[in-house]
DNA sequence: ATACTTGCAAATGATTTGCCAGTGT
DNA sequence: ACACTGGCAAATCATTTGCAAGTAT
């Protein structure tokens, strides 16, 4: 973090206390609101700059899950690849390797190498789809 | 378009003809300033409300390409699912049927059933995964 | 005639930016 | 000290909404 001529200052180290605490990618507003109170809160803007500032650094990354705002996750091993619902904004993190089969069928289908760290790939979640088509949705 | 019980009027119409003449996907912007002068304009609320009438009744339909505004196309034969480029915003439009041995790998890994109408797969193009890794990007 | 539509202005949600005071190193 | 940061307000971008006036049917 010091190795790249950045400070750890309270707001920033908050920000990577509440990544560590969250379960999956939670939003900005969410980190800058002290994780429902667990923590401090923060200003948000401050918070968007720090998290943009540790994306740039690589040690975050964030995902667009669904309609609402942008999801930020410390970058880990094994890295997340998602899967999110259209419908009902469910989705599911497989680990790197699970999409490989998916992927090399897009490249060969479009010649693009897919990534879906950042943009999840998008459909109907196993209950969405069971419910699609019926008479009475 | 009548049978639906809505209205033709000249601002719904220009929005159609702006969406047949368009070559690609289109933003709402460029709906309301007439395709830059081929067509009248008109106002850009009103055209937003006319495209999400339109797609309610099935006619139009849209994608979120790159990190620009939504674009909005016809829903024609044969169907488009769409491939975009993270980096450069450059996409490919694939036929229905094409990205089905992708479409089934993700049933396989996530039990989803992906659908890339309306949120594209997102990674690189050929291009821009060709420049990744090098010394100079 | 009447309900559907328009145009304009103002609101919204997510994110960014300007600016000046505060503070790590 | 000095540049990097924090907080607050205001700006931005895409899109939506309120409302009075217009118009297709």
């Amino acid at each position: 973090v010091r190795a790249c001529g950045l400070r750890l200052s309270a707001s920033r180290r908050l920000v990577l206390e509440a990544l560590f605490a969250a379960a999956g990618p939670v939003s900005a507003e969410a980190i800058a609101d002290g994780l429902a109170g667990r923590l401090p809160p923060a200003d948000l803007a401050s918070t968007y700059r720090n998290l943009e500032t540790l994306e740039r650094i690589g040690l975050i990354r964030h995902v667009h899950l669904g309609h609402g705002p942008g999801r930020y996750a410390l970058v880990g091993s094994p890295e997340r690849e998602y899967v999110a619902c259209e419908r009902c904004d469910a989705f599911v993190a497989l680990s790197a390797g699970e999409l490989d089969a998916a992927r090399a069928a897009v490249a060969r289908a479009s010649g693009y190498r897919a990534r879906f760290t950042h943009f999840p790939i998008v459909g109907l979640c196993p209950g969405c789809a069971g419910r699609e088509g019926h008479a009475h949705p």
